[in-house]
DNA sequence: TTTTGAGTTGTTCGA
DNA sequence: GTCGAACAACTCAAA
């Protein structure tokens, strides 16, 4: 009898596209697909690991109408599959690649593991474009800045997507599998997931609806309509493709016909995939841009710990309506708009002088979109510690931005519920999330500015003056 | 090796 | 109101 082989899932929650399926099948052999509760990812936050137990949900119920199912198992992931091993005789184990440290090493034991003990183990590409080092400067190292990088890479060929199969092969007998809600994957979420459920769309077709809603119009002005937080000008694909739930590829190569039909807005949209890729690319070159400041020189600023102010920050309190509105979208939707990330990262660390590690961690906890390439590198490009990041000048005046970006307050009036007669679901959906600690109410009146932004900017831009003259060291 | 051109998303000030 | 310059100097990447 043919020994089967373990699919290991993780953040590629799809049957179309996915390279370690594609030669899983090849082989002919039974396919069991496992998905692991282990402490890596346990260590999620509450929203990501909410939103991973949607993923979950359909994507077993997809392998179960392709005649397959998956297998939950809790634990380390070594001894978890050397156990699966062991019940199913399976010969091998695939799995898409990931390239965040703690994926790395763990992926790295896992695998001189399982070939010590004679079996097959087999890291695939899936998640990202092109693997991170295979993309190089003239002088053989990798990119620290994005345009050129971009020059580089739009030009290169992508692999076409692999349709999914409409069938798995399944072994004689499957392995015990957890049941999903045995795993409270939700328990977490205390501001309440029935109130952020309705902004999620999880699962692969939800994933492929969306592309193609997107790529059938608001992709034409997506160059400019991205830019407001009060429109619908995005793909809102993040979600999808951090869980894998759509392959990078297949969005590539729609994306790349529709420039070629002469959509305006394509290249731009092109250009955002090319985002994601890049911060993969410093997240597998530099690690230590999820932890630290990429440029250490950043090391002697005198970021501010938690403080009163970062509080109000994180509970849409700051009196400052642009940046709150982002905070209660966040707390609300479970994303936040590209535009608003900016300026709510800007405000934390320039006019509060926060340290960027308390956004990042807060944002960990709250986005069902969050991802830790893009999250480190978002961060540290604000808070100018990054690579490639912002002039230590540029600081977001958030009432300036509302002039821009904002104009007609639709996206304020959207998330901030106070002084307003009858203020939307959305914007009082936020006092019913929030935690009754916050001590939130609609009825009160919404908050004076905690700083004044004029004085806000006067002090980051003083402190870095006061650090010697150069911020780059 | 040296040179050269350029660098996501901004703000303010003064003409 | 509009527009251009200043805000710094440095590093990156390629020629």
């Amino acid at each position: 009898m043919t020994p089967p082989l373990l699919l290991w899932f993780r953040r590629d929650l799809r049957l179309d596209d996915l390279p370690m399926l594609a030669t899983a099948l090849a082989t002919g052999q039974p396919l069991i697909p496992v998905f692991i509760l282990d402490p890596e990812t346990e260590a999620l936050g509450a929203a990501p690991k909410w939103r991973l137990g949607l993923g979950l949900d359909a994507f077993a119920q997809a392998l179960t109408a392709a005649g397959s199912r998956l297998i939950l198992r809790r634990g380390p992931a070594e001894a978890t599959l050397l156990q699966l091993v062991e019940e199913t005789g399976a010969s091998g184990i695939h799995w898409s690649r990931l390239y965040d440290p703690a994926a790395k090493a763990r992926d790295t034991g896992v695998k001189s593991m399982l070939r010590a003990r004679g079996l097959s183990a087999d890291s695939h590409p899936g998640h990202l474009l092109h693997e991170p080092w295979t993309v190089e400067t003239g002088q053989g190292g990798f990119y620290r800045v994005y345009t050129p990088y971009w020059r580089t890479v739009r030009s290169r060929d992508v692999p076409a997507p692999v349709p999914a199969p409409s069938r798995l092969p399944a072994p004689d007998q499957w392995p015990a599998s957890d049941r999903l809600a045995d795993w409270q994957l939700h328990k977490a979420m205390n501001r309440g997931a029935a109130i952020v459920a309705p902004h999620t769309r999880p699962g692969e077709e939800a994933a492929r609806t969306r592309l193609h809603e997107f790529l059938s119009g608001p992709v034409d002005h997506y160059d400019t309509a991205r830019d407001l937080p009060g429109t619908r000008g995005t793909s809102r694909l993040s979600e999808n493709l951090t869980y894998g739930e759509i392959g990078i590829r297949r969005v590539w190569h729609a994306a790349l016909a529709a420039f070629h039909r002469g959509s305006a807005g394509a290249e731009t949209f092109l250009k955002e995939l090319v985002w994601r890729e890049f911060s993969y690319h410093l997240m597998h070159h530099t690690p230590h841009i999820t932890t630290r400041n990429w440029k250490p020189e950043w090391d002697s600023f005198p970021w501010q710990g938690d403080n009163p102010q970062a509080r109000a920050w994180t509970r849409g309190m700051t009196g400052e309506p642009f940046v709150d509105a982002a905070m209660r979208e966040m707390y609300v939707t479970g994303t936040m708009h590209n535009r608003a990330r900016m300026i709510a990262a800007s405000y934390l660390t320039k006019h509060l002088m926060t340290h960027w590690k308390i956004g990042l961690d807060w944002f960990a906890d709250c986005l069902t979109d969050w991802d830790p390439a893009a999250n480190a590198m978002g961060w540290q490009w604000a808070a100018g510690s990054g690579p490639d990041a912002a002039p230590y000048f540029r600081i977001f005046n958030p009432a300036t931005q509302v002039e821009k970006f904002d104009p007609k307050g639709t996206y304020r009036r959207r998330f901030i519920a106070e002084g307003q007669r009858s203020p939307g679901p959305e914007a009082l959906a936020f006092f019913a999330a929030a935690p009754r600690a916050w001590q939130l109410d609609p009825q009160r009146p919404y908050p004076d500015r905690i700083v004044d932004l004029a004085q806000g900017r006067d002090r980051a831009l003083s402190a870095y003056a006061s650090r010697g003259g150069t911020v780059e060291g």
